[in-house]
DNA sequence: ATTAAATAACTGACTGGTCAGTTATTTAAT
DNA sequence: ATTAAATAACTGACCAGTCAGTTATTTAAT
């Protein structure tokens, strides 16, 4: 086995592990998740996995941590460039549909949705730092439109909710109920959140 | 301990293990409940629960088969009593208001969200008997009001996508990111649903 | 340049505790 | 007295976490 001997070498084990035990904490929740699998994933034994987590509940905290808020942070800049409340609205649900595509945020929901349980402070943690930053960011978007007349809305922080709704809807439906061999039951999230959006627009812009 | 010794007394008593399993399942995950838990809070013993059913599994399964489906029953029929979509919509979506409010269904899926990987068929009954019977009775009723000329819309299977969607949020939002001390993140599902509606009859209804 | 010593990353067999499932025994009802 | 229900003690498989030993890599001396 090569050895990880430098700072950037063990990040990037220390990484690897992380996305391993994401996927078998996925697969399995985390009681059925098995160290040695997860250890095994990564190339690596069980001994070396607890060279970089204590424990399993370490393991899991880290994972929810670091996985989570890099790519929120990202978008949330993006969004609050654009010009228009509309182009913020596209623009935003076009960004969550990449990420529900391309990320492992699906997963790690899942995850906590399954086993948050067990850790009340980092369900509180995502709560925080992922959906009520969600639900500012379009209450934000929202005032902003509402000012410049672009908009009108009448009950702002719920209107957020509604509009956060069918990313959960599509992200359960997707890790839960889309068994990768069955196309009748597909979800289509592109159609999904361009109806979504169109909807919202009625809703939203004056006259 | 007393025994159930009449057929009703054992219905009886498996009922109060099937949501004695309810409860540990939804606050531990299928592996990490204990049999003994299970047959505590329903006061008898271990063995007793294994006189009911055969395994965990089994146990896991009977729950999942036997509470959600009569609950789903009830509804359909009531809603397409209803006659026109305002109608229907505004009765269903205050029927899935009371029964996230006052049923253990809410429980049962997020237990099939958590567990369901280990359950294949488990999950495609629910789709089927429960999400897909849903999609289908909002469809019907879209496309009677449609026929109707009460409403137009453009894309019927996703619209009833989105009518759903808050559903399964607020379902997730109380299971898992409501912990019951903290008042100032408790989602109001009344407000929630009224203004979807409101929003929903803005889109669908014929000017 | 070669090599021996030192270091630290890595390994996997082992242990102690847990829990699903079984069974011998007790208890309640007829 | 007989039977069925209930129990609690028991067994064995499983796994998180440990640690004595192994080996890749670096360092220092010649």
């Amino acid at each position: 086995m090569q050895r990880a001997r430098t700072e950037q070498a063990k990040d990037q084990r220390r990484n690897t592990l992380l996305h391993a035990a994401l996927n078998e904490f996925f697969d399995k929740g985390f009681t059925a998740a098995r160290m040695e699998d997860i250890a095994k994933l990564a190339h690596v034994s069980k001994g070396t996995l607890y060279l970089y987590f204590a424990n399993k509940q370490d393991l899991f905290r880290a994972l929810i941590e670091e996985i989570a808020v890099p790519t929120i942070n990202l978008t949330s800049q993006e969004v609050l460039a654009t010009k228009t409340g509309e182009q913020a609205l596209q623009f935003l649900l076009q960004s969550i549909a990449h990420i529900i595509r391309n990320t492992p945020l699906p997963k790690l929901v899942k995850v906590i949705i399954a086993d948050g349980k067990a850790f009340p402070e980092l369900v509180t943690y995502y709560r925080e730092q992922v959906l009520n930053r969600m639900f500012s960011l379009l209450e934000t978007i929202i005032t902003k439109a509402v000012e410049a007349k672009e908009w009108q809305c009448s009950d702002i922080p719920m209107t957020a909710r509604l509009i956060i709704a069918p990313v959960i809807f599509s992200v359960v439906w997707r890790m839960v109920f889309e068994s990768s061999n069955e196309q009748q039951n597909m979800l289509d999230l592109d159609a999904l959140f361009a109806l979504h959006t169109k909807h919202l627009l009625v809703i939203l812009k004056v006259n």
